[in-house]
Order: C-alpha cells, then structure tokens, then sequence
DNA sequence: CCGTATCCCTAATGATACTG
DNA sequence: CAGTATCATTAGGGATACGG
C-alpha cells in the first residue's frame, strides 16, 4: 500500500469506471446477470465480465450459478460489499446535491 | 450525464489515481505547491500539476500566486472542495477498517 | 521554486464475432 | 442466457530535460 492513505486503498477496488455503477445496483438486492447488465446500459459485454469477476475476486460480491437451461446467474453482494453501501450512497448523494448547486448557479446567472 | 447516475458524476470528478490523495491534504488546509508535492511522494511532476490543474478547472481547489522571488504558489480547497470532506473522510475510513477486518481474518486462519 | 514540453509505455476500454 | 476470444483504440501514467 502507497501513500500510506487507506483512502488510496478503497479507490483501488472501487474506483474504476464500471464498479461503483454495479455494486450500487446491487443494493437493491439480488440481480440476475443479464438484468444487472441492463442497468449500465452502455457497458460492453466484456467490461461486464470484467468487472464482476474482479469484484468477485476481491470479495465484495458473490456469484451464484444455477443448474437451469438456459443458464441463470445471479450475482449479490457479500458482508464486504454491503459495507459499502453507505459510501456508495453518499457518492451519489453528493453528486446529485453538486448538480442541483450548478443548475442554480445557472440560473442565477441567466 | 450517462447511465442516470450521480455516482458516476462524483466519480468523474474525483475517480483518478490522485485526484482524491490530493484534496484530502488539502483538507488540513492551505498548502504550497512543493509542500502539497511532497505529501504525495509517488507522484510525477507532471501529474501533479495535470492533477491541480484539473481539479482548478472542476472548480474543487483554487490557486494563488504571490509575485515573489522564488516563486510561491497555493492550493486549497474552494467551498465546493470542502463538501467533499465526509466523502473522503469515509473513503478513508472505510479502508482503513477494512484493511483491519482484513487482519484480523488473517490472524484467525494463522 | 514552479511549471511546461516531449517522448514512451502500459493499462483500460470498446466493437465484434463466437461457444456451451 | 451467459460468457469467452480477438483485435484495435485510447486514456492514464511516468522519465527526463528544459524555461521563467
């Protein structure tokens, strides 16, 4: 670990472009693949499988295979994951209260 | 603004390598250019100034020059740089419990 | 002291086609 | 439905040398 800032620590496993998007999803609960996948529209099918194998691999979701034709996969977070949900939650929070302070600016300035 | 969701509007902001390490020094306040530097060892001359420079246009730090010999230039934080500080401070936080827990699993296997 | 300008490399992302 | 493979592109990052 660099810098000696755990912070630095925490963006290493969620700061990329897709994986704060699915494990926010994943609060909700549950998802099957293809409706998880849904929900970031303009992911590509490789990033896709990218990413939920990496969070897989560090533990903040599950993957749960069900023996059915045709093939069902469910991914949900684990303990570790749902740790996050208020982080999660909060990065959304302040992107949503920084929007609304600039469309005020705006406003004001017209 | 893609996939609807503030979250990737906040990542976008801050979601870079050094971005967060950057205002999270801040935080303690006004900093010279060199001092600010030398709190994120790693970084390259050039990143660190790409890294001000964008966090200036985004509108997260101001800069100040005083038209001294050596030169001497601040950062700091601009009111919307501030809002971010329970953001990071639970970036932080959430690492470094996470790398306890992390521990302590590893002394139970031990 | 502070910053810019180059050159170079690698990792990250994406489009498309294909398999069990 | 879910996932893999391949190829191509780009963005991020770093080393070095130079300039006000």
């Amino acid at each position: 670990m660099k810098n000696n800032c755990p912070l630095n620590y925490t963006m290493q496993l969620i700061g990329t472009k897709w994986k704060p998007l699915v494990l926010f999803h994943l609060l909700e609960g549950a998802l099957r693949s293809g409706v998880l996948k849904k929900k970031v529209p303009e992911i590509s099918n490789k990033m896709f499988t990218q990413t939920v194998r990496e969070l897989e691999k560090d533990g903040l979701i599950s993957r749960k295979v069900f023996p059915v034709v045709p093939p069902k996969v469910e991914y949900k977070l684990t303990e570790r994951g749902e740790s996050l949900e208020s982080l999660l939650r909060q990065l959304d929070k302040w992107g949503l209260e920084d929007i609304k302070s600039l469309n005020h600016t705006n406003f004001d300035a017209l």
